[in-house]
DNA sequence: TATGGTTAATTGGTCATACCAATGTTTCGG
DNA sequence: CCGAAACATTGGTATGACCAATTAACCATA
């Protein structure tokens, strides 16, 4: 029983380290497919069980996948995931991004309903600064600006609701929804109209904080929110629909073991 | 063409989804121990390879850790993202307090008015099973039992509303209250019009839901908290009494976990 | 010869069982 | 009351087997 080396810490995490190696040594190129497991274990000296454990764990970072049948392939893709767990399964699981926006659309409600309770003078500056920043990018063309001073915006909101809780969560939120927001500007960006009605979205929010109205608050977040959460829907649509479409057109090619390196690209 | 379908799902990636969501939810809250393999194996009807292999999985995405002859736990790095710093600032500022109940107001009613729209017949059966054991344990004397029960029935209330940002949060906020429900509970122990004045308010909440009357559930629970509210607040004025009457006549001790009420703003 | 279908080997997916090692609990002796 | 030893629990690893999907080889037919 070779165990010299891989005893003391988990095998399977040996294996798993051994692997992400031989992989970024370029030993194991991407495309390339992996011996068999049973020959593979016994190479590495462990039982197939651990080698599949470690085998999973690398298929779970988006390093290997395996296809039954055909082998484990070292993946294309090495750039992605290996982050915040909730942002991946924000990725993975669709529909918590449905849920996230329902959550949202619940905090920026309160957040806007408090604010407009209980903001003060100093509440009221940061407001009218980060709005009219707000109104002002959405002239150019900088998605990355125009979605911080967004997020700046609701911050200062939620902060003016004077609940520690609402503000540091809906700053967690946002930070979760960065991504969502930058793609939703991208694609809202050749409807000019759908940028007006933003910032009359915008423009009814701050004024019935302004004018302490808490009702007309929640509803102006909440409609604001429902919005969003309809036009980033329609985003998701049409580049399903471009995804679609480029797979049709793409069909498949896939060559064993040798270098083939047609385009192919993501 | 063989197949353009999904490449069979394995099923260890099934496990992994399922553990997966009953974490987010809270089902399984962080620092929780899982079954042993062995056992929660044979309840989820598969063997214990492909049960390990979930579990290095999500292991590897650091949601759980497991220690040899331990057992697996749920890391509370998910947990930490939102409230890490919370916990050790409830103790220093208790004014914290207040914004986390008014928190959990919006909360527990969105959740309450929800799981009245939404709960299916799992929801109820496993709403009524809290609900009754919630019931029947305030006729007994154990404190902790009685707080365990309160928060098991309103994180089912929480699982209910099928909002999983909702149930996570729940299930940390309800942790993070844990001492207080107790600390409450204690409090009012001496005064039984007080518990059966819970009773109702419990029960008001779970015939809402049960009759999928989301407003009136809303309200049941936003009383039930206003309630909580209120008779923390007493209690919490009544220990600081006997805590000074105390100190007036000892001079100085630590007293385990009690409030200081040092200034601090905001 | 070329094409299509069938067969057989390869390979990942799952399971059952056994044993080892680390941990936690209980019990017993001081 | 305390500490150490015995025991039970639990994750870690290994072996072997069988199943299912894929791939490659083969053969029959046009």
């Amino acid at each position: 029983m070779p165990q010299s080396k891989l005893s003391v810490p988990r095998i399977s995490d040996a294996i798993a380290e051994t692997l992400e190696r031989r992989i970024l040594e370029g030993s194991l190129k991407p495309g390339d497919r992996l011996p068999p497991e049973r020959e593979l274990a016994a190479d590495l000296g462990v039982s197939r069980p651990s080698l599949r454990e470690a085998i999973q764990k690398l298929a779970s970072k988006g390093m290997l996948q395996s296809r039954q049948g055909g082998g484990t392939f070292v993946t294309d893709r090495l750039n992605s995931t290996f982050f915040d767990p909730w942002r991946e399964m924000l990725g993975v699981h669709p529909n918590l991004r449905e849920d996230l926006l329902e959550f949202r659309r619940m905090l920026e409600g309160q957040a806007a309903e408090w604010a407009a309770e209980r903001r003060t003078e100093e509440d009221m500056i940061r407001l009218a600064q980060t709005f009219e920043q707000l109104q002002a990018i959405f002239d150019s063309d900088d998605r990355q600006r125009q979605a911080a001073c967004d997020m700046a915006f609701h911050q200062a909101i939620a902060e003016a609701s004077h609940n520690a809780l609402l503000g540091h969560l809906t700053s967690t939120m946002l930070r979760l929804m960065e991504e969502n927001i930058c793609l939703n500007l991208t694609e809202l960006g050749g409807v000019s109209r759908a940028f007006s009605l933003l910032k009359a979205q915008h423009a009814a929010l701050y004024e019935a904080i302004r004018d302490g109205k808490p009702a007309a608050a929640r509803a102006a977040a909440e409609v604001h929110i429902d919005f969003v959460h309809e036009s980033l829907a329609q985003s998701l649509r049409s580049a399903a629909r471009r995804e679609t479409a480029a797979r049709r057109l793409k069909g498949n090619d896939f060559s064993s073991g040798s270098s083939h390196f047609s385009s192919s690209s993501n």
